[in-house]
DNA sequence: CGGAGTCATATTGTTGACAATATCGTTGCA
DNA sequence: TGCAACGATATTGTCAACAATATGACTCCG
């Protein structure tokens, strides 16, 4: 038989199955995580979901206080511009030296993404999830061809998991989706040329845009609620 | 008595012991982390121990297998070239975040530094420990001027331990010191200006140059003991 | 010799119990 | 009524023992 090569432990299933919860809005933010509760649950003993937890602390997704306890992070909006200044600078990055390692098959790939996109942008009402989706996969696919590893690390395991955090958190919906796409498209272009230069600053612009929107609809909550 | 605020834990103590441990070199890269050995040595039993690990590995400083343990992270030249390609993004975006906000005080703080920098260079023999240590202590500030606190966390928390652990790693030294100065100082003459655009540029280039001295030394190497 | 199989040993993974700390409701006092 | 001290309960921190897996030496066969 070609099975029983148990190359996971506890910790990691565990690991997985709460950052999935985390994420998808499970366990929402804020929450106390209590041990006992969890362990119950997931039918383990405390030991390894305590090492689940300090990797979920790894990946910053949760918040631990000695002798007090983790609780689900919960990010302020300051915390998520910050966010996004930061993939404005590590996207565009990742556009950078993706351009200089661009194929037709890997514009294709990507073509065929945006194309798929399209076709949720048209058919308009609700699917604003999977809207999102497709726009996170497109970012997704352009940090892989980057091909650096720690790069691809930082945003696809750490800052993309907080910003869906918040998107669940919030339940913001995806604004300028129409504007985006031509976007995505002029960044292919791009890629297409190898113009790294331009590809770079074309992502840049990109995510300031939407970090822009973004603290428009902060700012104006704000006032509705003051 | 202002104490017995127990406020950290034994898997707290000893992740910071842990993590001194590696960067200092105490710990070479690529070595197995023994449980009962360093249980032992800290006097604490394996639980704490493996929290404390799993919290060096959220820190990129080891490496874990299942069933088989983990390991100090060794660096390789092309993942050293990736942690400088982000930090020249990063680093960038910290100079045009802190240029908006840099006031009288914080240039002064910065002008001693360079010019306690200034001194070890002129010191000149031995001492070059210090030197870049010194070098981090400039970049350490700026990232604490741009105010973005997740963008501290990346660099600081991260990356720079990284890049003092190659340093140990392979025993090597400031080179361009006298340039770096410089440069240096024009990066500070821009955040005076409060000029966000040239500060990120200078910065970007400061370390784009650093990345390149750094390459053409690894190249040297390769040819050499081929 | 050389390599596959086997066994002893060491290390990692997991558990349940115990200790230390925090939490929360209650009591008693001003 | 308000609040401070106390105590019961729940939760986190730590430990030592046991189970599962990997490692390395040894034997045996080709």
């Amino acid at each position: 038989m070609s099975e029983n090569a148990k190359t996971t432990t506890l910790a990691d299933e565990v690991f997985i199955s709460l950052r999935n919860a985390i994420i998808d809005g499970e366990l929402s933010p804020g929450l106390k995580i209590n041990e006992p509760f969890l362990s119950k649950k997931y039918g383990i003993s405390r030991g390894p979901l305590r090492e689940a937890i300090r990797r979920l602390e790894g990946c910053k997704l949760v918040e631990i206080k000695a002798n007090i306890g983790a609780n689900v992070i919960s990010l302020s909006n300051t915390q998520v511009i910050e966010i996004y200044e930061i993939r404005e600078s590590l996207e565009g990055l990742a556009c950078r030296l993706a351009a200089q390692r661009t194929t037709k098959q890997d514009c294709e790939k990507l073509r065929s993404l945006l194309a798929n996109h399209e076709l949720q942008i048209k058919s308009e009402n609700g699917r604003r999830y999977y809207q999102q989706e497709g726009d996170m996969d497109f970012h997704f696919l352009i940090v892989q061809l980057s091909a650096n590893k720690r790069l691809f690390d930082i945003l696809c395991g750490e800052l993309y998991h907080l910003l869906r955090l918040y998107r669940t958190q919030t339940g913001s919906q995806a604004s300028r989706p129409v504007q985006a796409f031509k976007e995505h498209h002029h960044i292919v272009d791009a890629l297409e040329d190898n113009d790294s230069e331009l590809a770079e600053l074309l992502m840049r612009r990109h995510i300031s845009s939407a970090r822009k929107t973004l603290l428009k609809s902060l700012l104006k909550n704000t006032v509705q609620s003051n």
